[in-house]
Formats: C-alpha cells, structure tokens, sequence
RNA sequence: GCUGGUGUGGCGGAAUGGCAGACGCACAGGACUUAAAAUCCUGAGGUGGCAACACCGUGUGGGUUCGACUCCCACCACCAGCACCA
C-alpha cells in the first residue's frame, strides 16, 4: 500500500470539497484556533513549524468531529528583514521572493494534510492586508499615541547601517562583527506605555499557562513605590522614584541618567561642563552590550556646581550623572542611599562619599544592608528625625502620607515596559501613512488614500546615512498635503514587522473585507481565539503587543472584547538528536519534509507526536518513524480480520481507549494518545473477534493523527458515512471490569497480588484479603491496627 | 542576581498521594529465510543468586503520611526569559 497516492488522492478530495471552511455564523458553536503564521523564509518549512500544525491539526479535525464549527486558519508573515536580505543577496525584489517562498511553504503545508481553511489565507505584505495595518496605525495617530521622538538605535559603525536587536545580538553587526553603538534617531513610537496596567489587568481574564502570564508581567515590570519631588539648589525641579521611601534620611547624593533634561539645560551652572560632556560622550559610545552585559562597575561624572536638596530634611546634596540610572525608567533620575542599596554603595565606594544609616540591624562594612535583608523582619528606622523607631513598614506609609500632605509626592506606579519603536529604516515594510507639511506639520494619509504602496523600485538597499531606502524615491516621497494641498512629503520609515502579527487574528474572521478591517459581527460571532498555540520566543513581544493593539481596539470600539485570546499554549523547543540547539551554524538541522517524502505525511504525522511531550524541549529523533509506519501497516492488516457480526469482546479496551485518548488530545498529550492507539491495535490483534464497530472506532481514533490512511481505509470498508462526521462515544459501564488484580501491601510492603471483583463492597474484599492463603501468613498472630483500601488499586493492612 | 520550568533505565518518555519504568527505540535470544531485509514471538531497572527470592532504586538532604516520582522545607545541576528597573 503507497500511502503517499492514497495521501495525495485525499487531499485532492477535501480540496475540491472545501471541507475545512469555516462557516460564519453557523448554529454549530465555534471553535477558533491559532497558529502563529509562518515567515516564509527562503529555507522552506522546519520543525519549528510542523509539530505545531499538526498538533493543532489534530484538535481541530477532533473538535470538528465533535460538532464544532472550527476556524483554523493559516497565513503569512512576510514583511521584514530575512526576506528583504535574501532579496538584496540574490538580487531579485522581495515582492517576488515572498512569492516564491509562500508557494513553497504552501506545497509542502499542503503534503502533510494540515486540515487550515485556504480561502480565509492572509499575507501581511498584501496591498488589501496593510492597507488596514496602516489604518489602524492612524487611528493611534489621531489617539495621539503615536508620536515622533529621538531613540536610539543599534548602529554599525563600518557597514553604516541601522541594526535590528536581532541583527545586532551579542551586541556586534551580525555582517561584520564589529561591536554595535547606539545612534539616536528620530522614530515613530507607540504609546505601549499608556497601557501597561491595561495589559497587565487583562491576564486576569484569559487562561494562559501561568508561567507564560508570569514572563508577561515580568516583562511589563510593574513597581510600586513613590514619586518623590524635588529640587537643586538652582531651584529647577526634578522627581526621583524609589521603592524604599523609608531610607529617605539615608540620601547622601543623587543620581541623573547622561541623558536627563536637566543636564544640557544647567551647562552654564555646571561648573565641570567639559568633564560631563566627556562622560556623556563615552556612554554613548558604550553599546548596549558593555551596558548590560558586560561590566557592572559604576562611573560617574559628578555635577560641579551645582547641588539638590533633601526634600525631607531640607539637607544640601552632590549631584552625579552616571549610565546606571536608565533614562527612559522612573523619571531618570534617582535618591542614592549608599548604606541601603547596592549599586549606590559600589558608587559611593568608588567617590568617596558619605553612608547614612537609616535602618537598623544590618552591618555597613562592606556591603548594603538592602531592602531584601531588611523587608518583614521588624527592623526599625533609626537617624530618621521623628520617623525614627517606627518599622520599615510602617515608616513607608508614614512617608507617604507626609510627602502627600505637604505636595512633595506620593505613592505610584512605575512600569518598566517602554514605549514602542515603530519606526524602521528598511524598504520591505508597510509605509507609516504619514506625510509632512511644512505648513500642516505631520497630516495623516486619508482613509480613501490607503494603502500607502510600497514603490516598485530597482533600488532598495539600506543608506548609509541610517535613513529609508524610501528617502532616495523623490518621485514618492514628494506629494500634496492632503490638508492644504500644498507642498509636501511623504514618511519615509517604514513599521517594524511586528505590525502586521499584531491584528491578523481578526481578519481571518473577515479576510475580504474592503470596507473595514472585519465586520465587527463575524467578530463577535467568532470572539476570541479559544486556543493560541506558538512558541516561546513570542511569549513577550508579539503577544504584549497583539494584545496592546487589541485592547486599543477595544477601547475604542471596534472589536468586541478587551482580550484577544483566551488560551495560550507552547509547543516545546525541538532539539538536534544529540541534544544540542538547532542551527544553521551547527549544520544540524533537521528538514521535516524529508519525513514527508520518505514515510508520508501520516507517519510523519504520527511520529512527530509520539516524540514526546509536546510542551517539554525535546530532541528530534527519527526512531520514532518506523514504529509508527508499522502501527499503520498493522491498522490496515487487520482489516482482513474484520467480521460482521455483533461482540463486545472488546468493549473494555475499546472504551478505555476512547476515553484516554479524548482526554489525551484536550491536554495536549499527543505521545500518550498515540500510545493508546497502539495498546488498542495491539488488543485487536490479540482478540478472537474483531466486529466492523470495533475497527471503525479505531479509524476515528486515529483519523485526527493519520487522516488520509483512516479515510481511506473506512472507504474501503465501505462503511456509511464519513469517518469524521462525529467522534466516537464510550458508556461509563464498559469500563468497569468483573475482575481486577490488586496489589496487598501488609506495613506498607507488598506480599502479594490478587485478583478481586470490583464491584463488591470495601468490607467483603478486606475480608477476603485477610482469609487469603498467600496473605494470612503475614498477619497471623499479629493485631491489625488499619485497613486501608484503594479501589481497583491495592490493600494495606497495618498489623501489628 | 530575579522569574518560570525541568531532573525517572543505555535512550525518548509513562504514572488523579496507591503495584515506578506504560508505549516505543536500541539491545539479546528465538521463529520464518539459502541468506539478508521485512515480519512475528520471547527477555530485560540495578546488584546478588542456578532459582524461588532478597536488597537497592525517580538529582541531593531532611520532613509530612499506612504509603511520596507526586505534597512541604533546604540544597545541587541544567534549560528558558529578564537583568545596574532605583
């Protein structure tokens, strides 16, 4: 039997029969499920992407079975840099690299029987796809939060180009390897910010796996502590906020971020102003790698001149800028307690400044006595004015409160998620639908103007000046104000490619539609997507914002619910065999398809289900082919042993079967469902009688794992119907057996094991345990002091 | 450093607090075969023993329990994400 003609010869037929289209409003109850869609790169289809489908493949085809009207669609994320260096390297346009990748990944989609609804297909870099990418962008334009502002972006100092984080990993040019800097810019951004608490409210209401929850907040970084005003001596003002408002006695000096407005505006008073430009300079030039990564020793440059005031005490204090206060968190500025924190104290070390203790019980001498030591231990202020004596604790409210009452602060929130980036220097990406105006300032591309199309151009390499590609296009950057009709000039940025990843869920519902994004009833027909399968390298971008945008969406009316996706689930990271990551690099990768072409998509199937855990890292083991083939050649061999008549021989493995393999599939144990299927074949091998009802429940078992072979073999069965018009059902009394072997433990070690009816009560089976010949010896003299029974399972007797 | 996760045979992996190692891979023996492949049957956690059997076994050390891979405490290792976040 080839099971790649009998493969081919389905897919034909579910393709001619539209048989996985999804119905808009339908009676049956919705089922709506995710897969992330593919970038389709020039390496075609990899084993980051098949488990998944298929996984997903496999509770689609069951739910529909069931009787749910399924959405399960596919389509592509195109836009973005691996595409566009591909083209720029084969010197071919990325519109017809997309193509041809797309036509790729489809065919080879397409050969494992991936059950997606083909007329709902979507492609990010589709003029009727962005077109409404670029309207929604405008509706945060006129919301007012996308703004212009300078960011700084990662920087090739000898290709002269502007670097992604991910082109720029590890802190050097992934081209040349020469370290990146950071070159401020001018950007477009979002303001992600704004909804940070939104964001992290909205968790509450979906079921998510609970550590992908916990990475979101962590990335949203959510710190309460205190907003504290204060001012120099110069008298301009500036904020600090600090988590330890209790220490705030024990401040000897404060700290600005190099970038802090403060800074450039005081040059005049500032008496070492040469000094700080210098150490401005430097870490600007620090990349984000020396930043982060590499050393955690402090510098600093102090502030001549110039000194702030304790807001508390009143008292005279240096001031210091220095790149361990980030700029863009807080206020970019901080209180330094060097006796209570330990970056203060390494800092303070390193200049030779003054330590106050303000908390008692800890020891100063060579190193902070931080929050972490002090917090819910009772420890008291001391050196604290009238605060002194009370607990961290309390002394924490009381600060709060007395900066509240006299104007100079109080309690918030502060959030370590940032705005946006939206902004990219590239050509393949969907144009910011913006034109400037010297008159009108920045005037938003109208609605009956959208898409702004990218221009079909020979040229399309980055500049080495950091702008667009698009900048070099007069003919497309010069235009009319759509406001006054004069002179003016189109954005020449392009969006990042989380753009188009950020609403796609929602125009699967409507992917036609020419009039708006999705008709607001097909979405309230198809609400959220029930199950949201991808992988953990998107838990914290894509998903913050795809739930940013849509929650922005809500907010303003156009979709019917705040979150957008009610499960979120991760496949495990696939592994060479040996263990190690994947990598082109490593050259040991592994080509998913070859499986297709060398045991059909069932087996293929099949195998990469029975892996292993499909939520755990796992490696890629081809061991696991073979034995699935010969399950399948087994399924098919036993159709010779069919009989038409009526026993229940098998009725128990049969309902065990259905059961364990239901429940399987709804927890994503894919491995043990398929284990399952090979106990049952097994058992029918084994059995006198195997009826036509049997193997059918068989088939249906397997068909969402090995759709074509199941199918198949139902027709050539010439049984009624389709194998998958319902899923099959089992009695709760089919699974209960007139006689079981039980395991009895006497003190808790097992004697021996005997076979009892379960149905009889737990009295009559002690009581036969305790009369048992192999039992008896070992409680014979000896008082029993309990019995314990577990049903179907063993007996303890404690004696005495 | 912080957050989350994972540690079970030679290997991938199973086990609502109840007979650890299901189902497989690789391995060994056997059947079929001129032979091989394929297929089928049998065996197997470790140590000791001809054997019945005994003892030891789920990263380490404690604890709870009649009973712990499973729950609690401490620790170790590995993986992932974040990281000078005030």
């Amino acid at each position: 039997m080839d099971f790649r003609e009998i493969e081919k010869k389905w897919q034909k037929i579910w393709e001619e029969e539209g048989r996985y289209k999804a119905v808009d409003f339908s009676e049956k109850p919705k089922y709506y499920i995710l897969v992330e869609f593919p970038y389709p790169s020039g390496v075609g289809l990899h084993v980051g992407h098949t488990p998944n489908q298929i996984a997903m493949d496999i509770i689609a085809r069951k739910k529909r079975a069931e009787g749910y009207n399924v959405l399960y669609p596919i389509g592509w994320d195109a836009f973005g840099l691996p595409t566009e260096n591909y083209a720029i390297k084969h010197e071919i346009s990325p519109v017809v690299a997309t193509e041809k990748n797309i036509a790729n990944f489809k065919r080879q989609i397409k050969s494992l029987g991936i059950s997606f609804d083909w007329s709902r297909e979507i492609n990010t870099t589709d003029e009727n796809y962005y077109k409404w990418t670029q309207w929604i962008f405008l509706q945060f334009y006129k919301k007012g939060l996308a703004y212009k502002a300078t960011a700084n972006i990662n920087w090739c100092p000898k290709c002269k180009i502007g670097l992604s984080n991910e082109e720029s990993e590890g802190g050097v040019c992934e081209r040349c390897g020469t370290p990146t800097i950071q070159k401020p810019k001018t950007q477009w951004m979002l303001k992600m910010s704004a909804y940070a608490e939104k964001l992290l409210q909205g968790l509450e209401e979906t079921h998510y796996w609970e550590n992908i929850k916990s990475m979101q907040r962590n990335w949203i970084g959510k710190s309460v502590g205190t907003n504290m005003h204060c001012k120099l001596d110069t008298g301009d003002d500036f904020d600090i906020f600090t988590t330890c408002i209790e220490t705030v006695y024990g401040i000897t000096y404060f700290v600005f971020a190099p970038e802090h407005p403060l800074v450039a505006k005081l040059k005049d008073k500032i008496t070492n102003y040469d000094e700080v430009l210098k150490y401005i300079e430097k870490t600007q030039r620090k990349s984000e790698f020396e930043r982060t990564q590499l050393l955690k020793e402090k510098s600093g440059c102090q502030l001549k001149g110039i000194s702030a005031i304790n807001p508390i005490n009143g008292q005279k204090v240096p001031v210091f800028i220095s790149d361990y206060v980030i700029a863009s968190y807080g206020s970019g500025a901080v209180m330094a307690v060097p006796a209570h924190d330990e970056r203060d104290y390494d800092f303070a070390k390193l200049f030779n400044l003054p330590m106050i203790e303000v908390i008692s019980g800890g020891d100063i001498k060579n190193k902070a006595f931080e929050k972490a030591d002090y917090l819910g231990k009772g420890c008291k202020l001391i050196n604290s004015d009238k605060f002194s004596g009370l607990t961290v604790e309390e002394a924490k409210d009381a600060l709060n409160s007395y900066l509240e009452e006299h104007g100079l602060g109080g309690k918030v929130a502060t959030y370590k998620m940032r705005d946006w980036v939206f902004s990219r220097q590239r050509y393949w990406g969907e144009p910011v639908p913006l034109v400037y105006c010297e008159k009108c300032g920045w005037v938003p591309v109208p609605d009956d103007q959208l898409p702004v199309t990218l221009p079909k151009v020979e040229k399309y390499h980055p500049t080495d000046d950091g702008e667009s590609p698009l900048s070099r296009i007069d003919e497309w950057v010069n235009t009319t104000c759509p406001h006054c009709g004069g002179k003016a000039k189109r954005e020449t940025d392009v969006m990042p490619n989380w753009a188009g990843s950020s609403w796609y869920w929602l125009r699967y519902m409507d992917p036609n539609n020419d009039k708006e994004f999705a008709n607001f009833d097909k979405m309230k027909y198809w609400g959220k997507v029930d199950l949201y399968n991808g992988g953990g390298e998107h838990v914290t971008r894509h998903l913050l914002y795809a739930r940013f945008w849509h929650r922005f969406l809500y907010d303003n009316g156009l979709v019917p619910y705040s979150e957008p996706f009610d499960r979120r689930i991760q496949q495990g990271l696939i592994l060479a065999a040996d263990g190690s990551k994947m990598s082109k690099s490593a050259g040991n990768t592994v080509d998913p398809m070859l499986y297709v072409e060398k045991y059909g998509a069932d087996v293929s199937r099949l195998g990469q289900m029975f892996m292993g855990d499909y939520v755990e890292t796992k490696p890629w083991k081809e061991d696991t082919m073979k034995p699935c083939e010969k399950l399948l050649k087994r399924i098919v061999a036993l159709k010779d042993k069919l009989q038409d008549v009526q026993s229940d021989e098998n009725k128990f493995i049969l309902a065990q079967s259905i059961k364990k393999v239901g429940e399987d599939i709804e927890e994503l144990k894919f491995n043990t469902a398929v284990s399952q299927i090979m106990v049952l074949t097994s058992a029918l091998e084994k059995a006198k009688v195997v009826t036509n009802e049997d193997y059918k429940v068989l088939l249906k078992l397997i068909n969402p794992f090995a759709p074509h072979i199941s199918e198949e073999m139902w027709t050539q069965c010439n049984f009624e119907g389709r194998i998958d018009e319902n899923w099959p059902k089992y009695n709760e009394a089919d699974l209960k057996v007139n006689s079981v072997e039980i395991a009895v433990q006497v003190n808790s070690k097992i004697v021996a094991r005997i076979d009892i009816d379960p149905t009889q009560s737990q009295e009559e089976i002690l009581a036969s345990v305790k009369t048992d010949e192999k039992i008896k010896p070992y409680i014979e003299g000896k008082t029993i002091v309990k019995e314990i029974y577990v049903p179907n399972r063993l007996v303890n007797i404690i004696a005495k």
